[in-house]
DNA sequence: GTCTATATGTGGATAGAC
DNA sequence: GTCTATCCACATATAGAC
């Protein structure tokens, strides 16, 4: 084996780490596998980040950009948002990761800050109108929604559905959300 | 300690599981919590349910009584069917419990087939018009948002929120989705 | 049917030589 | 920084006396 730098045997403990978090999940990934996929041994694993579940906070990390949706017309923000979130890997592994470890509070505390920034953030951005921020959250949840009968339940006919279809029938059930309701007097 | 007959161990350990698993969910609560709550031992707790992951599958059943929702007009469905989830305390738990442990495949398919009957079917009913079925796994999906919203990720506010207000708007957008999409022409 | 004692495995984390 | 060897806690599951 190769003799590495320590900067470089932690960048490889991170990689396997998020690989295997975001295939397995929390709980059936063991800080062995970690180290086995790293080309390296347990106690490295534990001398650079502390714990293994300081280590999967680590890597459960989101930036969605959201430079390419500041261009988009308001009508058409729903389905935008929604082709994004599917297109997008990196958010289906930690979404999932992040779901199914919730039952530890760290983890939990991590679910909710980037549902917050991620999906509650960028909707209240486009609302105006009576309730914003309940109908943010609202927004949100059908959002949630989506991902978590993809991910989480995999409904298998909507796995199955071109995602053309989601994009277009869940964009425009968000986009009613997203545009203030006309008064009805 | 009383002397019990084998069919009210039996049920002492179902009870005990049931609490357990719904209020810390699967990874959480081992075959010793188990015994201990229901003043056994965990030899016995294996020796009528064969393995823990039979005994927890044997506590996580949802029979929703459609019947309370027959009678509703159909324009009232979706804030009423919204009134019935939040109500329930038991799915709360299972569902939880559900999607907390859906890295297991058998407790997935457990998870599937309750999204299934509970959500789906009810949903699938109550339509009519085109895409029928894909419109049906669509508001599951919403209405799976909803619970994900507010007890996985535990949305503070959406929790805050009165329950008329969320059943209100919910439902209204819920109701939406059934209503059959007016032609445009 | 019930229980004590234990087999057996796996996990995270650490000690200490190099 | 790295690695071997190991500690220790805890899990599920079983053996076998009663």
């Amino acid at each position: 084996m190769v003799r590495r730098t320590g900067a470089e045997t932690r960048e490889e403990i991170h990689a396997a780490a998020t690989r295997l978090f975001r295939e397995r999940g929390y709980s059936r990934t063991s800080v062995r596998d970690i180290a086995a996929l790293a080309e390296t041994n347990p106690a490295l694993v534990i001398r650079h980040f502390g714990t293994k579940e300081l280590l999967f906070l680590d890597t459960m990390h989101l930036t969605i950009d959201d430079e390419p949706l500041l261009n988009v017309p308001p009508a058409e923000f729903g389905p935008r948002f929604v082709a994004r979130l599917l297109a997008d890997d990196d958010i289906r592994g930690v979404y999932l990761a992040l779901v199914r470890g919730s039952n530890e509070p760290q983890i939990k505390e991590r679910l909710q800050a980037i549902h917050e920034h991620t999906f509650v953030g960028p909707l209240r951005a486009r609302l105006t109108g009576p309730d914003a921020d309940l109908r943010a959250r609202l927004a949100a949840a059908v959002i949630g929604g989506l991902l978590y009968a993809l991910w989480v339940v995999s409904d298998e006919q909507l796995v199955a559905t071109a995602p053309e279809t989601l994009i277009t029938h869940y964009g425009a059930l968000l986009q009613q959300l997203i545009t203030p309701p006309t008064p009805t007097s």
